[in-house]
DNA sequence: TCCGAATGTAAAGGTTGCTTGTCTTAATGT
DNA sequence: ACATTAAGACAAGCAACCTTTACATTCGGA
């Protein structure tokens, strides 16, 4: 394993906002719904590229999402 | 393979602006020179918090350093 | 209560990120 | 000429990200 602090992020919320369900968003950001669930649920970070699509979804930035 | 719309980055100019090496760079981000010259020559693109990382030693955003 | 939508979880498999090790090449200085 | 440093490249191996498929649970509304 790596050491893997995973970082916070605070997807649910927004999602919450926005009202949308993880199949919405998924659909948005073009992964699958599991893979929303499980970075909501912090098992594990998404990639660069996905943190940009989902900055952009929330027009947000990354560092207004995730952090460390 | 993916389609791979890999990240732009400045990360060679920012090196250079810092006057740092890549193998500088890595120590300070406790990765791999190789990791570091991968970006830099964009054969991939770095994990989230290796980006949160890299733009604390910049002191940037991680939008003011990669761009999709 | 019953149904459907939303969510959580898991296994198996493919792709990407990062490692160590090695080799090559260019630039710089002595 | 020689040594040193920086940088680019490649390969093998493992860990993390992401997929599909599938099943279980929770919850609100009719």
């Amino acid at each position: 394993m790596r050491e893997s602090w995973l970082m916070k992020n605070r997807l649910k919320v927004l999602r919450a906002e926005y009202n949308l369900s993880q199949a919405d968003l998924a659909t948005r950001l073009e992964v699958s719904r599991q893979t929303v669930n499980a970075i909501e649920t912090e098992k594990y970070d998404p990639s660069l590229p996905l943190a940009f699509k989902i900055a952009s979804v929330f027009d947000l930035k990354i560092e207004e999402i995730f952090t460390p």
